[in-house]
RNA sequence: GCGAAAAUAGCUCAGUUGGUAGAGCACGACCUUGCCAAGGUCGGGGUCGCGGGUUCGAGUCCCGUUUUUCGCUCCA
């Protein structure tokens, strides 16, 4: 384990290093948890989206994508139950270090008053035999009116506090009724603080005219409101799908572990609207289709595995992760749930629209059904980082004794650069020559020319980034037209005629080679 | 947010009982260089995370603060 966050601090340290990943606004300390993609970061990212956006809208012809805005009606979050569920009251014990949802505390608390008059009840219960007249004994005895009273209080005075959202009422309440940690036992607690998990700012210039809205905490609401837009506009028939990737904000309490939790991330996401009652067939065969575009960049199957939930969202009848063996052990990567009608009955409530499809086939509309399949693209990124990065010892062949290479074994597709084209020496018309063979060529693909020290060195650096061909030119470039591609994989070389680059790599970077390993859904 | 540890050049680090900062690599220029890092010469780059305090004098001691890492906590 220590040898695996061994390898997770090097990764980091490369990404910084080589250009992929760079803590945001870094000269001025760093903001938490916001990340910035360098220049070679960015290529792999994109690359990794078009993987995706091909998947889902060349491969599936009833699946389209759209690109919704980031800020939307805030009813819309209400709708969707965001909420209520991303705003927490929370509270920590000072001595046991334990966190608390204040207004689960408190609920206990009342709780407990109505378990002691329940106890009191059903003492006198068994004393006094069929003769017990609950309702009488209620209304008499002293402790079970004095329990009354107290929960009768507190109830009030609780339900108050959080109509209000008065934080330091519910700190009051906490110490007032004396509610110590189950943990420690002690009453140190510190103040009450609210969690909101979604961000939010204000539109409109005026304050009277100013609307408090959220920066979407996940892409997959502005598919739910556009569904039907897409399905008449479209023509489309269920099932189909609906594909987007876009940007998410979350206001994570702790957010860790490099671009893993990240407060602002990136989201693919592709709604799959389906006939009720045929959900779950949906559900099982998105779930080996997603995996089968994981395994099919050849990181190695091993490092996939399934994670089926036991305990579901509020929304969901099925649900699972693919998680994907990270330097920190396996982690969520995707989720593929089964969301019911959930999201579109909710708008069809809260909005006071009818969101039902005419199925011509069963001659009835309904609400559908959707499986969603949900990935972060960042969390991608790291996986494909994570699955390509190597440290290789050489032996004399390839190196000289006790040299290491590092090296990202990057999918050529993925790549950021695709080839490096190298002059053996920087004169001679050497470099002349390299250009004019990136000159060809960079319209197919993204090449990069060096010409700064040794051409091993060279290798290396290009090792490093990940790029898969490199192109050296010498002086017998010059007379008869030919190469030597060197291959970053094996550190193998071949000769090959300049005219024969374009069609020798053009074919080993395009994506349609991965793409064809996946099935139709 | 709590606790612990850390912060010195782009990177990895050294810096003695407190006496005005060094190395290797990297970077730039020139020379050299024929296929898997580490050739030569010269050069650029640090108010030692930030702010106070103690002291004649602080990278070094004290306090605060910021950031990072780890643990806890949270997590659709």
């Amino acid at each position: 384990m220590a040898q695996h966050e061994d390898v997770f601090k090097k990764l980091i340290s490369h990404c910084k290093e080589y250009g992929f990943v760079f803590p945001s606004s870094e000269i001025y300390d760093g903001l938490g948890a916001v990340y910035d993609y360098g220049q070679n970061g960015v290529e792999l990212k994109n690359n990794i989206k078009k993987y995706w956006w091909d998947s889902m809208t060349l491969l599936n012809e009833n699946v389209v994508g759209i690109d919704s805005a980031i800020f939307m009606h805030p009813t819309i979050w209400k709708a969707s139950g965001h909420v209520d569920a991303f705003n927490d009251p929370l509270i920590d014990n000072k001595d046991s270090k334990k966190r608390y949802r204040a207004d689960v505390l408190i609920e206990e608390q009342i709780a407990k008053y109505e378990d002691k008059i329940n106890k009191e009840i059903e003492k006198a219960a068994k004393r006094f035999g069929n003769s017990f007249d609950e309702q009488q004994f209620r209304e008499t005895n002293p402790r079970v009116l004095e329990n009354e009273v107290k929960k009768e209080t507190l109830h009030i005075r609780f339900a108050k506090a959080l109509n209000d959202s008065n934080l330091e009422e519910l700190r009051q309440i906490i110490i007032d009724e004396e509610i110590v940690c189950p943990i420690s036992g002690t009453r140190n607690w510190t103040e009450v603080r609210q969690f909101n998990l979604m961000f939010s700012t204000e539109m409109g210039s005026t304050a009277d005219g100013a609307m408090k809205i959220y920066l979407r905490p996940e892409t997959a609401q502005g598919i739910f409101v556009n569904f039907l837009n897409v399905q008449k506009s479209g023509r489309m028939k269920i099932p189909f799908g609906i594909a987007q990737i876009g940007k998410a904000f979350r206001n994570e309490i702790v957010a860790r572990q490099f671009v893993f939790r990240m407060r602002e991330f990136e989201q693919m996401e592709m709604q799959f609207f389906v006939r009720p009652g045929e959900e779950l067939n949906w559900f099982v065969k998105w779930k080996e289709t997603r995996m089968k575009w994981h395994k099919a960049l050849g990181l190695g199957d091993k490092k996939y595995r399934f994670h089926d939930h036991d305990k579901l969202a509020h929304y969901a009848n099925a649900a699972t992760d693919i998680e994907f063996e990270m330097p920190f052990g396996f982690k969520e990567v995707e989720g593929i749930h089964s969301r019911t009608d959930f999201d579109l009955s909710s708008h069809e409530k809260y909005s006071g629209k009818n969101i039902k499809y005419f199925d011509p086939e069963l001659n009835q509309s309904y609400v559908p059904y959707v499986i969603e399949t949900s990935i972060g693209v960042d969390r991608m990124f790291l996986s494909v980082l994570a699955g390509s990065y190597c440290e290789e010892t050489l032996d004399a062949s390839t190196g000289s004794v006790g040299d290491t290479r590092v090296v990202l074994k990057l999918p050529p597709a993925l790549a950021p650069i695709k080839l490096a084209i190298l002059p053996l020496v920087k004169k001679d018309g050497l470099p002349e020559k390299a250009r004019e063979i990136i000159d060809n060529l960079k319209f197919d693909f993204n090449c990069q020319y060096d010409e700064k020290d040794s051409i091993g060195k060279r290798y290396r650096r290009q090792d490093a980034i990940g790029t898969p061909y490199c192109a050296t030119i010498d002086h017998e470039t010059l007379t008869d037209n030919c190469v030597t591609i060197r291959y970053r994989d094996t550190m193998q070389q071949e000769r090959a005629p300049i005219s024969d680059l374009a069609g020798i790599i053009a074919d080993k970077v395009n994506l349609k080679n991965i793409l064809k390993k996946i099935k139709e859904v």
